[in-house]
DNA sequence: CCTACCGATCGGTAGG
DNA sequence: CCTACCGATCGGTAGG
């Protein structure tokens, strides 16, 4: 919303790339990639659509960065989540706080993530499926690491890592900010859930 | 697959309604409603662009068959699995079983409902989104009840609902039928995983 | 930041 | 089932 610092005023509102993302960000979590058009991301800034090539190269490019930054964000988060914790139930309460709480506090960004990644283009989108997969991945081996310490007693590690971060991904398709739960609150509930579907003894 | 019954040979394929639908569904959830060209169907069914409209009216009607259809028929589901059940524990494990397996046989149909509801036009897409808050409030209210037998111990039911509805979707994107796990083994892991979220004693 | 404009492609129609 | 064709719109460029 850096357009909203502008107010909607008829004021020389200088367009900058950060606003040009901003409201393709928008408009591609409500409408999908391809359901947008440049002409709807300039009318937001209220500039002609050949304009916005001062701010952006092209609109896959929009889309790119949008998506691998995104997804870098959630593989640093789980990062720093699990980083310097023993427990391996904790490991996971707090793999999955986190992934949660991105869903609820970036809510457009995981939209369009988890709708449009078949429309970037490659190599991008080999990069960040790879990504995907490692994060995964990562949530998987938790559950089969706690199995194996006799804390977790789900075996069938790939399904609950899927149920799980799939779990956390809906969040991005209800949270209200002025609802009756915080982000935070949110989060808590949903990495509670999580310990529940690996079995948490 | 109704392309699959005549093969790939040159024999003159009489193209059918239930075909151009197929192809529409391949197409649709692997790129999109936007995403995808009708040329891109034909070009599936071996047949030019305008030869389309011999078994269809416009491709916003592909999309509306097949979202309303699904969406029905997850209703319809619903209704059978928890009919003349009393035990709300079986009832709530009924409705996700059917739920978790409805996404594993019908992938593509879940894919477009759960992408391409934006791209629905009115009134279809109102009456499919009251479809929708209809079933997963049934969700809601059998953890409700659940909680009042003393069955269930999770609170929070509205984010319980959406979470196990959320993690049925899922299925959807990562299922294969050659894969280790049949549907009705995914489907019968994924209601025990619901139960675990609403908090079964 | 704009107007003027490009080729390509879109969904869909006419008329066999 | 086809060819021929429609107006509209797409992403993007030229050139101020």
């Amino acid at each position: 919303m850096a357009q909203a610092a502008v107010g909607k005023s008829e004021a020389k509102t200088t367009v900058s790339p950060a606003a040009v993302r901003d409201a393709a960000l928008t408009l591609f979590a409500e409408r999908g990639y391809h359901g947008t058009a440049l002409s709807q991301i300039a009318a937001e800034l209220k500039i002609r659509t050949p304009s916005l090539y001062n701010h952006m190269r092209a609109k896959q490019d929009l889309l790119r960065d949008i998506v691998a930054d995104t997804t870098e964000q959630v593989w640093a988060d789980y990062e720093q989540a699990v980083e310097g914790v023993d427990d391996v139930a904790e490991r996971l309460r707090n793999a999955t706080r986190v992934y949660a709480l991105r869903h609820a506090t970036h809510r457009r960004e995981a939209l369009i993530v988890n709708r449009d990644i078949a429309s970037l283009e490659e190599p991008a989108r080999g990069e960040v499926l790879e990504l995907r997969r490692r994060h995964a991945q990562a949530i998987k081996d938790l559950i089969e690491e706690g199995v194996k310490a006799g804390r977790f007693h789900e075996e069938s590690s790939t399904l609950a890592a899927f149920g799980i971060l799939e779990m956390c991904v809906s969040i991005a398709r209800w949270f209200r900010e002025d609802g009756p739960l915080s982000a935070d609150e949110v989060a808590e509930k949903y990495s509670e859930y999580a310990l529940r579907v690996a079995g948490l003894t």
